[in-house]
DNA sequence: CATTATAGCGAACGATCGTTCCCGTGTCAA
DNA sequence: TTGACACGGGAACGATCGTTCGCTATAATG
């Protein structure tokens, strides 16, 4: 039977298309992230991965199946990471819990390089393409929203925020959040700033929000 | 004495060079904010303002100069609208006025052609312009904050408002403002949806920081 | 073993890119 | 009228783009 790539059972040093594949797929978000699609040209990405030109196309068959196979990737990574439920955090038992979570989760999406770069590389292409328009949503406004809708009405039912709109605290603690998040993707420079930013918005937010009395 | 471009007081269907580099700029805010400007090509820009390619070098000397030109003419112009604190609307004299003026601006502000083409280049070319990144951070961030930061402390002078930290009242209020925004930008069709979001964010906001008691 | 498929390489193709050159036209000053 | 000059058009340049071709080496197949 002829070697399979598209399950990469094979070992040793050949039939290990699957493996450059995901090499090929690795440079090119991050080409794609600094440049645009259309400011990223093959002979520079084939060059990224130790590859000549042409050999890219032993691969792909396009730059423009390149770009699919990455927004494939990227929609199937997200999936996986934020759209089943049993990826949801536990609600946190106290209010300074919730802190320490969002802070966690925030360190974790900033210094995550690759997923840097995906919210680079949609940031870029919203415009130009349907499916990152999509993703963008996702990953920018909805994606956030609706898991700590979630964990506001759980915190809500444990007594540790007052009743209120569970998903519209949800809105209005993550779009801050959100865009300090940018501001890192923009101006790296500014992470510290920006994470001690978001602790002071967290706590002001817990102090705001938390149940009072009895 | 020669006809001076630079001042553009000629009169009468020649000499109008000024014009021609205004509606060559406008041409190019509408295919960058499309197509990036990477994506844009100077055949299609000069045939969108209904001259040949050549045609072009008139007015600007290489494509990074319209890029720079453009640039400059939007950080002039937002500058000119956001920079001076004589531009800031009035502290509003009731609740209700903060959620009127807030939805004004917002109304402005999605619906101004010129506006939504600027937030989008500068979606797109963030990453790749130092300038560009500083304007995004402007447009995205600290412009709507700084703006509302003194807005919300008059209303806290005025008793509309319980005392509080106004820059972090400011940075809560806008942020979830701007998120809605930008999802307009990306997805125009449900920018209805998304103002009454805004509106129902705005009076959920007002309901939680207004002074109770007497 | 011979065969076949895989994956790499350099050369080269046609298209398109930004840009330049040259020429024609209309308008102004002298 | 005659230059000078701003402005536009079309042809063409060299560079670079995405892509294809032909070749070679290697490794799995039977």
């Amino acid at each position: 039977m002829v070697c399979d790539r598209s399950v990469a059972f094979c070992v040793g040093g050949a039939c290990v298309a699957k493996d450059t594949k995901e090499r090929i797929l690795a440079a090119a978000l991050e080409m794609f992230s600094q440049n645009g699609y259309a400011g990223t040209n093959i002979r520079e990405l084939a060059g990224s991965v130790g590859m000549g030109k042409s050999s890219m196309y032993r691969h792909f068959e396009s730059k423009a199946e390149i770009w699919n196979a990455l927004l494939d990737e990227m929609i199937a990574y997200y999936a996986e990471r934020f759209g089943s439920p049993e990826h949801l955090p536990p609600v946190p038992d106290s209010l300074e819990g919730l802190v320490a979570m969002t802070m966690g989760m925030v360190d974790f999406t900033v210094h995550d390089e690759k997923i840097v770069m995906t919210r680079k590389v949609l940031s870029i292409e919203q415009f130009r393409d349907a499916r990152a328009r999509e993703l963008a949503t996702r990953h920018f406004l909805t994606g956030l929203t609706e898991m700590f809708t979630q964990i506001f009405a759980g915190m809500m039912d444990k007594g540790l925020l007052r009743q209120d709109d569970s998903k519209m605290l949800a809105f209005a603690y993550t779009a801050p959040i959100s865009a300090l998040i940018h501001l890192c993707d923009r101006e790296p420079e500014k992470t510290e700033e920006a994470m001690a930013q978001i602790e002071a918005f967290s706590r002001h937010f817990v102090k705001t929000y938390q149940k009072t009395g009895e």
